[in-house]
DNA sequence: ACGTCGTTGGAAAGCGTTTGCCCGATACGG
DNA sequence: CCGTATCGGGCAAACGCTTTCCAACGACGT
């Protein structure tokens, strides 16, 4: 079961039985090769993938790291971007970060010893904190360095490839929707303050009323958890002091089903008395009720491209895919009442 | 950085330096022992998990087999596994068979052949396919050859330990529950036939409702895809003819979130027209209206039990673990009306 | 004082590949 | 017909660690 057994039965050498399996720049002759073939398939050779990890200085591992593998955001990337290893025949291993800088390092770190061929590294940045962005830059040159790839689903900034949500965009687009409903007073409700993902979608959203002739002063700001609970708190503190408020945007879908659920509770009708949206259209949510206005963010495809871009032998230098986005106006937002 | 380095610094041999960084059976005279820790530390060796895992017979991963990562039943689990393996400071690598039994076999040999440690294997055997079965067994077997041990949370009959989440009895307390209520007709929504996880819930469910006394003459199978889309349709079909039914059990959480949109779309009000309940408590769907009644599966609890098992270096012989669930009433059930 | 045994360091043989290098053979130009 | 590329096979040296085996040494019993 060794490349030495199909060698010795083939009658070739050790390096001619690994030449001919997999076909180096050295040519081995027709003959020979097809013999070397033959042997393996009779004993039914396998190679051994951590020798060859060790041989060569690259194993098939594609490392995936995210936030948090429950939260359906990650795990459809995560889908998508599996999808592309198990194309290539490639072993995808998943760490998951729980928000914090210094788990990310550690994972690239040990992605790094495990001489993994490419990384894939999803979730928003933290902008307060710049040293532990730095020390993330710095082993990611490190794993470039040792001939990893990377490509980040996340803002630019890093060493490697990007794919970035058109978070600003989409916020925009979802704000000028919005506008044209009728609404001039809504309540955002974002993460905290140094989630970038966050923070790109509150300020496309203020640029969308902007454009839109909306005086920016008419949106509510409310920083809470970028998580469901968030979501639900922020949303229970509001319905305290609503204001004049006809929307609330949260800025993620899993935010929004908690506001949608706090709002439930206390007897105010979405949309008819006020309206919700979201951001990121996780299918396992679309069934919520109201159904969810987002906007859409095509979170399979972009684990996939995400992963064929740090696959890819790339030429050149860095790129930068910007994914587009959708606004979709389901049943939990209509125009202001009165 | 080699282990070499480490040795020449601290001037003793190859041999030493591995035995004291590891600690071997072999006992390093303790001056030697700090010296080369101090050396080690000095120098900022780390290991090569390549190189050890080539020299021991065993990496430092640890497999996980799902069926798809973007179904939050199986991304609750692997986020229990994922606690585990990080706490252990071994990798997790990720596979997705999308129920293809020769996938799953497939990754379960690419997993030995990387010699993972162990593998935890999620979700329900193919109940038709038994030829396929005892090609995965088979594949365990030697899996489990090769050292590496494996825990499947599914049903038992595949070598290595297993975690049980109880469908049977958790079903035939919902059925108990749903009989209390005063249901005697009720639709159960199952998968296609080979589903083993699917045709436990189903039967327990039966179970519970001849415990209560009720006739099981009054309970009207479908079967149609275990996805909410199958739900969905079979919702769908039955609202064509409900006949008398006043309760639907549908053996998934998701299935469940396919009937409730059916039947919403349809005007069928839940629960004051039909009651509908589900199977899993998918903590992402906590927020759907009606509030599902479910039976509540402690998914991240299952993946790390798992995980543990399958760690652990086990004495004896292969474990059974059940695991109990707990049925939980919401608002998506009530009494039958009149 | 001598044999025996237990302890511990070190040399070296793996683990299963890939690949640099040498060398013979064949082809080709002069 | 010889010299020089060119092609392609094989030997052996990596890759970085673990572990077996041997030898040296001190302790201990008689």
């Amino acid at each position: 079961m060794t490349l030495a057994d199909v060698a010795r039965r083939a009658d070739v050498s050790l390096a001619t039985a690994s030449r001919a399996l997999n076909g180096s720049a050295r040519v081995v002759r027709a003959d020979l090769a097809e013999r070397v073939a033959a042997a393996a398939a009779e004993l039914g050779y396998v190679p051994d993938p951590v020798a060859q990890s060790l041989a060569r200085k690259s194993s098939n591992l594609v490392g995936l790291v995210v936030h948090d593998i429950a939260d359906p955001f990650f795990s459809s990337i995560a889908a998508g971007a599996m999808r592309v290893a198990e194309e290539k025949d490639l072993v995808l291993t998943l760490g998951a970060t729980g928000r914090d800088p210094d788990r990310a390092i550690a994972l690239v770190a040990a992605m790094r010893l495990q001489r993994a061929r490419a990384l894939v590294l999803v979730g928003s940045r933290l902008t307060g904190d710049d040293e532990a962005e730095e020390r993330l830059a710095e082993e990611l040159r490190r794993f470039a360095a040792d001939g990893g790839r990377v490509c980040a689903v996340r803002q630019p900034g890093l060493p490697g490839d990007v794919v970035q949500p058109d978070n600003r965009g989409g916020a925009r687009q979802l704000a000028t929707a919005l506008a044209q409903l009728g609404h001039r007073r809504v309540a955002v409700l974002a993460g905290p303050e140094g989630v970038a993902t966050s923070q790109e979608r509150v300020e496309g959203f203020c640029e969308g009323f902007a454009a839109a002739g909306v005086d920016t002063s008419g949106v509510r700001l409310l920083r809470t958890a970028f998580t469901r609970d968030g979501g639900y708190a922020a949303a229970a503190e509001l319905a305290r002091d609503p204001g004049d408020v006809t929307c609330v945007f949260a800025v993620s879908d899993v935010m929004a089903m908690g506001t949608l659920a706090a709002l439930r509770e206390r007897g105010v009708r979405v949309p008819e008395d006020v309206s919700v949206a979201g951001f990121d259209d996780i299918p396992t949510l679309r069934d919520a009720v109201p159904a969810l206005s987002t906007v859409r963010l095509p979170l399979e495809e972009i684990g996939e491209l995400a992963a064929r871009m740090a696959l890819e032998e790339t030429p050149g230098d860095e790129r930068l895919v910007v994914v587009p986005t959708e606004v979709v106006l389901r049943a939990s937002t209509a125009p202001p009442r009165g």
